[in-house]
DNA sequence: CTCCAAATACATTCACACTC
DNA sequence: GAGTGTGAATGTATTTGGAG
């Protein structure tokens, strides 16, 4: 019911939406311009880059018109013997078609698009000219593999295709890729799926070996793990190309199916060697480097920093491209050849690996002698950036963002000051609505003061382009919708720009714009909804003890880091599920000060003093034995790091002070999920705890708010616990039982 | 290479005080 | 006691760089 009528709410106001901003005057209204500022923009921009949900994004195609790169660092003939032993490989995107002089200039674009490198460039010109000169010869389509010469080279695996690859270009003499061949596998003429893969391998394992029994129950299993939505998923329905593969591989997390690890690193590791004797990925074989590249390595005296290069190393030297040449669009190419030939799953963190890895390199040789990769910083910012922006301005921005911060005693209309969180959040709506205006067709140097683009009607426009922008399906209003005319509004009356006929139409908007309060989030329902599993709730409590057990594990390997890091989770999350604190408060218990101990000094509980907690009330918890002791083992096992500390944070941070609540809550989150395969954020577990508690007791609100620490009982009911009632329809089946027996027989 | 933690920029939700 | 206004968190995604 309640959903409902948050959905009413929700097209009350995209049916109002277009109403809303109809007498606006339009003489700013352009065509809406998408930000692009050098940079990618992300996420919820329903024109333009609409946003993909994650199941569609899965399949970049292979002709699609995107170039690819087509080729690998070492690979030797013979590698793929279902491939092809066919000594040069070709493009597939034209094969088996009649190609006329368009055609060939068409190629000529496609062939030099295929070679992004200047030095590849050279050559794709070259050989698109060879081509088109062909082709004008009449012989063009000599060059073309038709579906026909495609069947004959199969079956004779000597024909050669005139593509051009660096070998068969001539005169001038092309850079030899050093001591290797492309990998360029036709993908045309790979297996699809895994079931088409074991059958093209079946004949060398004579059908019937061990080995390969154990590849085909591999690829059975990672189907039915993989494909969830089939029934009876077979490897037939297994996509083998990396780019399909890969999102199902990200998607899957053993645990969710009670599975260990190590059977899942096994399966996978069976997958990349099907995928390799079919050829879709190359053999794992040391390639030869270019002596260049050989030498720029050197410096590198860490094992594992040489590891992060060897990979790159070897495609640059693959494809000639010598360290001195390296620059942004190598990466971009290495890391699209990555994408569609390897099963590297977390490409953008494969992506900053390899940067880092880089400009570590540049950094150990003489100054100049490689060029480092510049930073990306500011890659997801949708707001204009401050230098972009009049000085007028920028100052403007911060004087009344320190007003805002430090109102005076009698600064009425700026209250009490404003927390950090919050002037930060002001500070992004104001730079944002910067950007907005910009794209209405503002100037940049127009926007020279904050009072004069906070104004009603401005805002409204903002409004209208934030709506733009961010609505989920065009019809409505974001939740952040509210939150952003609540800022903005709010600026404008402090600013006095507000006259008595804007108040009434901006209590109007943002009335429309609020959505319905006290509704249970529909994402922290369906993740409560893991937990109806009873197995499930039982592990997330048991996962503390595992935790710390892994903890000592490291400790008695020696790995002292990693000893201190799960320790450090256990302890945590043990304390979340005894008293579901907020991340900020756990993330800075302070063991001096935040543990209660009694006169032998025994911890006994916990206790968070009030000026540390979101609503000002000290937390007070009592904590049970296996954790006190667990803490006290903590602080003595560990108690290097912690004698190196000035400050007595339970968790410290890095370098000093606690962790940052944002990656503490962040790695708990990915922990608990790598091992239970549930989506438990910190927050989560409040609404766990509470919903427990009403689904045993319907009457259960005043223990829930106490354990919550809330100091309006109706916040608990509100935000917190499913209320599902399931306690009130056990509790009304006895009454109702009880009544009936009144009766007798 | 991989994992971890921190920084940053939004995105979303929680929460109290106030009002009627 | 429910609804409102606005403040203050937490969540998520992406990057960086250090450690193992």
């Amino acid at each position: 019911m309640p959903l409902a009528a948050y959905k009413t709410t929700q097209n009350n106001g995209a049916d109002m939406a277009p109403l809303l901003f109809a007498d606006l005057p339009d003489q700013r209204r352009v065509s809406h311009l998408p930000v692009t500022n050098g940079r990618r923009r992300r996420r919820y921009t329903p024109d333009q880059d609409a946003p993909l949900p994650s199941e569609a994004i899965s399949t970049p195609q292979g002709g699609s018109g995107k170039s690819r790169d087509r080729f690998d660092e070492g690979t030797d003939p013979g590698t793929f013997p279902i491939l092809h032993s066919r000594q040069h490989q070709h493009q597939p995107d034209h094969g088996g078609r009649m190609m006329n002089n368009s055609d060939a200039s068409g190629m000529l674009q496609a062939v030099c698009s295929t070679f992004p490198l200047p030095a590849m460039q050279m050559q794709a010109e070259q050989a698109a000219q060879h081509l088109v000169g062909k082709a004008e010869q009449g012989s063009f389509f000599e060059l073309i593999e038709t579906p026909e010469a495609k069947s004959a080279a199969a079956e004779d695996d000597a024909v050669a295709t005139l593509i051009p690859t660096p070998e068969n270009i001539s005169p001038p003499e092309p850079p030899q890729a050093h001591g290797t061949r492309f990998f360029a596998p036709d993908i045309s003429s790979l297996p699809e799926t895994f079931g088409q893969a074991l059958a093209a391998i079946a004949p060398r394992y004579n059908n019937a070996t061990k080995q390969f029994a154990g590849l085909k129950s591999d690829a059975q299993c990672a189907a039915k793990c993989l494909l969830t939505s089939h029934n009876k998923a077979e490897p037939d329905d297994l996509p083998c190309a990396p780019v399909k593969l890969r999102p199902l591989l990200e998607a899957f997390y053993p645990a969710r199916i009670r599975m260990s690890e190590k059977r899942w690193a096994n399966i996978r590791s069976s997958l990349a060697n099907i995928l390799r004797e079919v050829g879709w990925m190359k053999e794992r074989q040391r390639h030869q480097l270019m002596p260049e590249w050989d030498t720029a390595l050197e410096p590198l005296q860490v094992k594992a920093h040489k590891g992060a290069m060897t990979r790159f190393a070897g495609y640059c030297s693959a494809r000639n491209i010598l360290p001195q040449k390296v620059n942004e669009e190598t990466i971009d190419s290495f890391l699209e050849y990555i994408e569609e030939y390897s099963l590297t799953t977390n490409l953008s963190g494969f992506r900053s690996c390899t940067r880092q890895a880089w400009n570590r390199l540049c950094a150990l040789g003489p100054a100049g002698q490689f060029t480092p990769l510049e930073k990306r910083a500011g890659y997801n910012r949708v707001g204009v950036t401050r230098d972009e922006l009049p000085a007028a301005f920028v100052s403007d921005v911060e004087t009344y963002l320190a007003r805002c911060a430090n109102p005076g005693p009698l600064d009425f209309k700026f209250g009490n000051g404003l927390a950090r969180e919050t002037l930060r959040k002001r500070e992004g709506n104001i730079y944002i609505a910067a950007r907005y205006l910009i794209d209405r067709g503002w100037q940049r140097d127009e926007i020279d003061s904050l009072s004069k683009i906070m104004k009603t009607d401005l805002i409204i426009l903002m409004m209208e382009e934030h709506f733009k922008r961010h609505s989920p399906d065009g019809k409505a209003w974001p939740p952040s919708a509210a939150p952003m005319a609540s800022h903005l509004f709010t600026i404008a009356k402090q600013l006095g720009n507000v006259t008595d006929k804007d108040l009434s139409l901006i209590n109007d908007v943002t009335k429309r714009l609020r959505r319905r309060r006290n509704v249970f989030p529909e994402k922290t329902r369906e993740r409560l909804a893991a937990f109806d599993d009873i197995k499930v709730l039982k592990s997330l409590f048991a996962l503390p003890k595992i935790w710390w057990k892994r903890a000592q594990k490291f400790l008695r390997e020696g790995q002292l880091a990693r000893a201190f890091t799960w320790a450090k989770r256990a302890i945590a999350l043990d304390i979340l599920l005894t008293k579901p604190l907020r991340i900020s408060e756990l993330a800075s218990i302070d063991f001096a000060q935040d543990l209660r101990r009694d006169r032998k000094h025994r911890i006994i509980g916990l206790c968070v003093p009030g000026h540390k907690t979101k609503t000002g009330l000290p937390i007070e918890a009592e904590l049970r034995k296996d954790t006190v002791d667990m803490i006290q083992t903590y602080l003595s096992e560990h108690s290097k790091i912690f004698a190196q500390r000035t400050e007595t944070f339970l968790f410290p941070g890095k370098e000093q002070g606690h962790v940052a609540p944002h990656s503490f809550g962040a790695t708990l989150k990915t922990s608990i999920l790598n091992d239970l395969g549930v989506v438990v954020n910190p927050h989560l577990v409040r609404a766990l705890i509470a919903t427990i508690i009403f689904d045993e007791d319907a009457d259960g609100d005043t223990v829930a708010q106490h354990m919550l620490g809330h100091l309006d009982i109706t916040t608990t009911r509100s935000h917190y616990g499913m209320q599902r009632g399931r306690a009130a329809q056990r509790q009304y089946s006895a009454i109702i039982s009880q009544v009936l027996k009144r009766g007798g027989k």
